[in-house]
RNA sequence: CGCGGGGUGGAGCAGUUGGCAGCUCGUCGGGCUCAUAACCCGAAGGUCGUAAGUUCGAGUCUUACCCCCGCAACCA
């Protein structure tokens, strides 16, 4: 009988569509669910849409489609995207699905009926025009965020789930069960920032819209958020429908991966719902860090750096994106996001380790024999290192799996091909293919190397879905793997066939993006003081002015701050004569980081400003002194 | 004093119980020619945010301070 594994990632908000972010969430929960797959367990992995809410009804009304019709255009592309994406999903669930609400109705009417949920007010902030609740944070100067009115402070009927009543009960819990949060560093926030101060009865129920799940014996009420959305986990395994078998075999779950922000309701709200209802509780909660850019800001359209995922899937490969997801951030923590490490990735670990190993290998292994795997009888030390280094490595792989550091786990891979790599330079088969009386080292190196290929071509089917394939194509192997294969050296049988084909993976170019002048022009983001008192502006004096060599734009001005002189480049010698400059007094950027033109030192810039072919520099009057700040 | 995370060679990060400061990329020099301008070897480059303390010894422990980021009932 094979063991259970039961994976989820969160429902994801379809009120627009996913990001790279989202991405990262699903295909690491894909690569841990392939990775159990192989291992023999019998997984289920689940994934799916939390589809209900006012924002949700809101922007159904503004497209001027009924909010369902709105969602199922939404989730059909995630479904797509999932596809695209490789994911393994065994099933997907929408809460707005009947074997979805059903459910919810019944859980609330027995939370209600057993004293859980208790019928009180809810009171809020109220903005009548915006038909919105805020928290008293999320006022600006006391009024409605959204329109600048003023609010009321209106009661609303409501429903409550009594938190309070199990707070001991899950500060227990969490204490007999020290690995329920991950990473650790969660545990503690959770337990002294929400917990301790004592837990608040939950608001489960609302009157103000009605895109969601009716409360059955109150129907002027809808299900609110978290008891929706939470409890996706076991209706879409049949929990207390017709058929449960599912929820049998499979609950509780072994992992619920969730984003670091989501932390709360799965290790607070969750656990109480689920002693509410006497069930066992999941075994982890993983909260992972999310992907940043430029070292801090978020990802989202709001945000201004939406991409499509698809884009970069189109772009660099499927695979390529996969792995740089798994392998660029320690998971857990935030990690940057970026084009260029995403093709430093790909050029480095991808092509030019893997893709050129496998390239060399087999071109190799055709010159030498004829495209024909010889057999191994010759081991000397290289030929041990080697089988070392895999043996270790494999190890480690499962070690870190194990413990979900999947970057790791990918990195321990790496080292074997990097191994690989390097026992190649060691045995110089080029030099043994010379001399007739070393042939069977040759043969040895030869076997070794596409073995070593076999075993990576296993280690990495959790994290690339398509490079598999094209291996075993390349290296004759009809048969399919699994993952016990890896652990042992010489599965791969002498006189199998290779093949060169085409490259694994192919080097791209990383193109920064120029931005369009024009456009950024009329769509720069809103700033604060606080940035703008960032920027240094001063009066400078042009001292002296001269043409840059080999340059029809740049002109090398030399100025002064008053108390400093600066060397500054300036694409001005279109619009300008070296000697119109000398003397005037322009504007500065005075703490702009420093750069090369043409190999010329720029300390600032020189600010100008004009439209197609007429541009001047800023100049002031002459009272103002040199090294004056501009404001 | 709301809570949390973080500040380590040019960039991005590791640094477990305090014991010579590491990895990847980049740069520079060399090697090799099987291979995808690839691969292999070597080098340069860090007073580990600041200040004080504990200690034979601190990136690691303590205290204070500075700076960045996130969260504060629905953005993975």
């Amino acid at each position: 009988m094979k063991e259970k594994y039961y994976i989820t990632t969160p429902i994801y908000y379809p009120s627009g569509n996913l990001h790279i972010g989202h991405c990262y969430c699903t295909v690491a929960a894909d690569a841990i669910a392939r990775y159990k797959r192989l291992k023999g367990y019998d997984v289920m992995f689940l994934t799916g849409t939390d589809e209900h809410g006012q924002k949700i009804q809101d922007k159904a009304e503004a497209a001027g489609v009924t909010p369902q019709k709105y969602v199922d255009d939404i989730v059909v592309g995630i479904k797509q995207l999932w596809k695209d994406l490789d994911i393994s999903n065994d099933d997907f669930i929408r809460t707005t699905e009947e074997r979805h609400t059903k459910v919810v109705q019944k859980i609330f009417r027995k939370l209600y009926e057993q004293g859980d949920i208790y019928k009180g007010e809810y009171e809020g902030k109220y903005c009548t025009p915006c038909e919105s609740f805020w928290t008293d944070t999320q006022l600006v100067d006391g009024k409605c965020p959204d329109c600048g009115r003023e609010v009321k402070v209106v009661k609303e009927e409501s429903y409550f789930f009594k938190l309070s009543k199990y707070q001991d009960r899950l500060i227990k819990f969490l204490e007999e069960h020290p690995d329920f949060i991950q990473p650790e560093s969660r545990k503690n926030e959770m337990i002294n920032n929400f917990i301790k101060p004592g837990l608040e009865d939950l608001c489960v129920s609302r009157t103000t819209f009605d895109w969601g799940i009716p409360v059955d014996f109150d129907p002027k009420h809808v299900v609110y958020v978290w008891l929706d959305a939470l409890t996706n986990y076991i209706t879409a395994l049949g929990y207390l429908s017709d058929d449960d078998s599912k929820y049998q075999k499979y609950w509780p779950a072994d992992l619920h991966l969730v984003g670091k922000e989501i932390v709360r309701f799965h290790t607070i709200i969750w656990p109480i719902m689920l002693m509410a209802l006497d069930l066992p509780l999941p075994k982890q909660v993983f909260g992972h860090g999310w992907l940043v850019i430029n070292g801090g800001q978020k990802i989202g359209k709001s945000f201004g750096n939406y991409v499509p995922p698809q884009e970069y899937i189109e772009k660099y490969s499927l695979d390529a994106v996969r792995y740089f997801l798994l392998r660029e951030v320690a998971f857990g923590s935030d990690g940057n996001f970026t084009e260029e490490l995403l093709v430093n990735r790909l050029n480095a670990d991808l092509a030019n380790n893997l893709g050129n190993l496998l390239s060399r290998t087999v071109a190799m292994i055709e010159k030498y024999f004829g495209g024909v795997v010889p057999e191994a009888s010759y081991e000397g030390e290289y030929e041990k290192s080697l089988k070392e280094t895999i043996k270790n490595s494999v190890a480690d792989v499962e070690r870190y799996m194990d413990k979900l550091e999947i970057s790791k786990a990918l990195e321990s891979i790496w080292n074997i091909v990097s191994r690989a790599n390097k026992y190649i330079d060691e045995t110089t088969p080029w030099i043994l293919a010379k001399d007739e009386s070393r042939v069977e080292e040759l043969k040895s190196v030869m076997y070794y190397l596409a073995e070593t290929l076999r075993i990576v071509s296993v280690l990495i089917r959790p994290f690339l879905t398509r490079t598999p394939e094209k291996m075993w194509e390349q290296l004759g192997i009809a048969t399919h793997t699994e993952w016990e294969d890896a652990k042992v050296f010489g599965l791969l049988e002498p006189e199998t066939k290779v093949k060169k084909g085409a490259n694994l993976f192919e080097r791209v170019e990383f193109v920064p993006e120029e931005p369009k002048e024009e456009v950024v022009e009329n769509q720069k983001e809103e700033i604060t003081i606080d940035y703008l008192e960032k920027i240094s502006l001063k009066v400078a004096k042009v001292l002296e002015a001269e043409k840059v060599d080999g340059s029809d734009k740049l002109l090398k001005l030399k100025v002064s701050l008053g108390t400093e002189e600066r060397q500054i480049v300036a694409g001005l010698q279109k619009y300008y004569q070296p000697e119109e400059l000398v003397g005037k007094k322009v504007v500065v950027v005075a703490n702009l980081k420093k750069a090369k033109l043409k190999g010329i030192e720029s300390q600032g810039m020189v600010l100008a400003a004009g439209e197609g072919d007429v541009v001047r520099a800023l100049v002031v009057d002459d009272t103002v002194p040199e090294g004056a700040n501009v404001n």
